[in-house]
DNA sequence: CCATGTGAAGAGGTTCACAGCG
DNA sequence: CGCTGTGAACCTCTTCACATGG
């Protein structure tokens, strides 16, 4: 239990917590690592080794107590929280992400919204009114935002984060189909949808694939 | 230049595709694995050991060519053709896939959509009309579809997964915060957003992260 | 006896370093 | 001389296997 932890071992962990929270509702009290690696479709050292981690959070003979380690997860990922994050561009996708419930569900509350475009500054979306981009850097220095999702189009993305960056914005989620180059104190997350096509479109061609 | 491929070399590849497109904009027209490596944030080999899985493209003390490069890698990806995409739930999220215009830039085209809200079935998303999902399995037997986008409710999404892979689909691009279980023949991507926003908190949370 | 937690072994992917060639 | 292509070294993550404890 100790310092470096692997991005696949969190994302894992992101997905045990939803496994969870749904057995939970389901009135499930314990489960072993074999059966929530069965349905994670991982192996159940690996969820074992996941945890381990983080602490001891079973119970040998017995396996892990599910609310309790939902909670405990919830802690590890910062989600005992709530955070307030930004966005940039309210174009097709940008907009579909403030109206997405799944976010607010989990503490990530959109609280401020920016685009470029005139005609969409002053509008609203849901209870957001959608801000000047140019007025970016002054909202930043004057209110607190822990993260930026970027819905702008490829070409404009550089810049709008080095703009956020320079604002002391250390986490990032791009949909912008570019990879951004950012000093490394800055935690970029990509939400590649073209990607992600093209890795499927890869695999139908080419059934020797992955891993 | 052999059998398996590592899922994120395919990713790369994507990548380095979409920007050679930019430097062949810009009239490039060679580049080298150091100056490649550098725009996209890896390290020259690794360049080099992704394009020398599919093949030598390159030319000893000059570089790669770049319009021939970005050719070869649409080749590999399966960028020199069009995909007929169908698409299920037109929420927010799904109407959004709908009008995303990275898509059919790639060749990637949604050709229909499905849900389950009688108050949607029949209205139109541009040129789409939104179609009844109880009618999916009687669409997709009689037109060709190659890969399927669900932006369902995550209670509903294994259930249309299924529905979908009996019916041949093998490609799955999944919006839905769950894990799917489907037989190993069918390509799984997830694009899940809450995961990606839980990476970014525990970034921020624990600055010992990652790799 | 059952399931966790973990050191050791094994795979897989990345980086190194250099031979080879324009 | 410069840069590719690649086997070998390295490193990181996953799986194995078992000691441990309820």
């Amino acid at each position: 239990m100790g310092s470096k932890i692997p991005l696949a071992t969190v994302l894992r962990l992101s997905r045990y917590y939803r496994r969870l929270a749904h057995l939970e509702g389901q009135g499930m009290n314990t489960i072993s690592s074999k059966k929530l690696g069965e349905v994670e479709g991982v192996t159940s050292s690996q969820v074992r080794k996941d945890l381990s981690l983080f602490g001891s959070f079973g119970t040998k003979g017995l396996g892990y107590p599910v609310p309790e380690l939902k909670r405990n997860i919830a802690y590890i990922l910062g989600l005992d929280r709530k955070w307030r994050v930004g966005l940039v561009g309210v174009g097709n996708v940008g907009s579909a992400l403030t109206a997405y419930k799944e976010f607010h569900k989990q503490g990530f509350d959109i609280v401020v919204a920016f685009d470029n475009d005139k005609r969409k500054i002053g509008s609203k979306r849901g209870e957001l009114v959608v801000r000047d981009v140019e007025d970016i850097e002054e909202y930043l220095k004057q209110e607190k935002v822990d993260m930026m999702i970027l819905a702008v189009p490829a070409d404009q993305a550089q810049k709008v984060a080095e703009k956020v960056v320079g604002c002391g914005i250390r986490a990032i989620l791009n949909f912008a189909p570019i990879s951004l180059r950012l000093p490394p104190c800055v935690f970029v997350r990509d939400e590649n949808m073209v990607i992600e096509l093209e890795a499927l479109s890869f695999s139908l061609m080419n059934r020797r694939l992955i891993e």
